[in-house]
DNA sequence: GCGTATTTTGTCATATTTTGGCATAATATA
DNA sequence: TATATTATGCCAAAATATGACAAAATACGC
């Protein structure tokens, strides 16, 4: 499973490497370098190849001609872009993402599971604040789900 | 169960020894030497790793893409850091949750139950404080419970 | 109290992870 | 085709984490 909040730098040409316990995870748990990139909200999202393979099957699955699942797969297919982690532990996030969510010196990865996110610093200290400030004082959400 | 209160210094290099106490609790109970730190309002939540195993069943259970919960997955999971009880009894807490709660020269370990917490010594006292303050004319909380 | 056992802390060496740099390769652009 | 841009492979420095050992502090039995 993929957890946890970690700050690295990304170089010019890029690269940046990819938590040591996420490579770990992608390799025992998916036997594999691979990762898909994508969009969504604010953020880049990484998929082990493998779980994105059944998202795809998931997405196909879904009724053809309803409005709002064309968006959907469009957004997430259409932006969707295959990168090998390299032997340093590096990914190189292609140019046309850095730009869209203004990744330039730092970046944050954080752990979703079964995949991950990747912010720019800017970004993830301005939306999170938010909703950190929503589930912070609310206990209840710990126990009641 | 995990109970009482302990005052540890953490090394430069982020390690810090559990309480003994809390230990055999995890011996005992949960036969792991694994935690999970995570955040919850001013202080580090530790779990014992199979607590907090249920926990990610029941969110992996919720819908992948609805808002709210991407945005709690992220405040839980996107905090949450596993580590190891090393051979002399102590945890590397990692930088970013040190630097996060202000962790630098002692840590207070509270013991809550099924989990327990660690503060830095600073927001510790002024919880306390707070806390004294909203108890201490209000006597009803402990008799009603 | 005293001596012994356990727990906590400090330190050093080693291993791993992350970052930076440079040369070369591939691809796009004029 | 030549040139600029972007991507890749490789090496090594810097930063960080881990393991092992021992000293210091504390708890525990008598």
């Amino acid at each position: 499973m993929f957890r946890g909040q970690f700050i690295h730098k990304i170089s010019k040409t890029g690269r940046i490497s990819v938590p040591s316990k996420f490579r770990e995870n992608l390799k025992k748990k998916y036997k594999t370098k691979n990762l898909i990139l994508s969009t969504f909200e604010n953020s880049i999202i990484c998929y082990p190849y493998p779980e994105w393979i059944k998202l795809e099957a998931k997405i196909s699955k879904l009724p053809q001609f309803k409005k709002e699942t064309v968006e959907f797969e469009r957004y997430l297919v259409g932006n969707a872009h295959e990168c090998e982690i390299d032997n340093e532990g590096r990914i190189m996030i292609p140019g046309i993402l850095r730009r869209n969510f203004k990744i330039n010196n730092n970046a944050i990865f954080i752990g979703m599971l079964s995949r991950f996110e990747i912010w720019s610093e800017n970004s993830w200290n301005k939306n999170l604040k938010r909703s950190f400030d929503k589930f912070q004082n609310s206990r209840e959400v710990l126990d009641g789900i």
